[in-house]
DNA sequence: ACACAATCTGCAACCATTGTTAGAAATAAA
DNA sequence: TTTATTTCTAACAATGGTTGCAGATTGTGT
């Protein structure tokens, strides 16, 4: 994800405007390597503007996400997750107990072509590992 | 997955009573390779009996989960799918256009213990690829 | 400051899934 | 077979996450 001054830029270009909801939920998730819920930016959103509705930052994320500044991820913990990190392809690590998800360096599947059907157009591939992180497994 | 008729003996042993619903969602599973959702396993159990509810259905795919008798997939096309080949270790192929399930036999991240943090206790790893099956690209 | 389009909020609706419970059905005991 | 025990089913309500909607509000170009 670019900047929150980059992400004004790019709003105006195609129409959007500036409103303070919108760049709280930017500065939100500015360097945010949680991969929040849009339930936690709403929290961290609603300590500095108090008014702001979990409708809009649905609305906010959805938009970004539709530009490519961040994705969502569905890696069943029930709500999905955001990740402004788009720019270095990489995959993710997943606590069942805690919902933690954590980025994963690395590279998968090399010689994936062979069992992929003739005709299917791959776009992407998302590798989830799963487990108990070590706070958790510390617990009992 | 056993057969129909394995599963009622482990049911049986387990203390669950084997009924007509229950042997339907078995049959519904049996061989089937399509990863169906619940609503789609509910369908085909209803039209050999109509009276089956959805809740019942849902009830015994957990019960199966959690024999591991199937495994539950979140590919993130809305719902659940739920899918009978626990035998072979597998990954999916995902339309994002139709919502097509498909396995894909391929091995996944040698060397993964390099990117996981010291602590973490990795129980699985699911890939899935995305893109658009042949049918659906044909179509436009 | 004005006008207009875009946005925000609050709420209702939605979907997939689970909780509840009274009555029905399967199994075990007699 | 009849009865007793225990589990299951169906129907309905409730939940959690997300989106649709409408009227009030607010950026933005003039
Ligand atoms: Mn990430
Ligand atoms: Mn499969
Ligand atoms: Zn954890
Ligand atoms: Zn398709």
């Amino acid at each position: 994800m670019r900047t929150p001054a980059e992400l004004t830029e790019r709003f105006r270009a195609q129409g959007l405007k500036i409103t303070p909801q919108r760049v709280a939920v930017f500065d939100a998730l500015h360097d945010n390597p949680t991969h929040p819920t849009a339930e936690s930016v709403h929290s961290a959103v609603v300590a500095r503007m108090p008014t702001v509705s979990l409708r809009t930052v649905y609305q906010t994320l959805n938009d970004l996400a539709e530009m490519g500044e961040i994705s969502r991820l569905e890696v069943g913990t029930g709500s999905a997750r955001f990740d402004p990190n788009v720019e270095e392809r990489h995959h993710h690590l997943v606590c069942e107990s805690c919902g933690m998800v954590r980025d994963l360096h690395v590279e998968v599947a090399p010689e994936l072509g062979d069992d992929v059907p003739e005709g299917f157009e791959v776009v992407g591939a998302e590798l989830v590992v799963r487990g108990r992180c070590r706070s958790c497994a510390d617990k009992d």
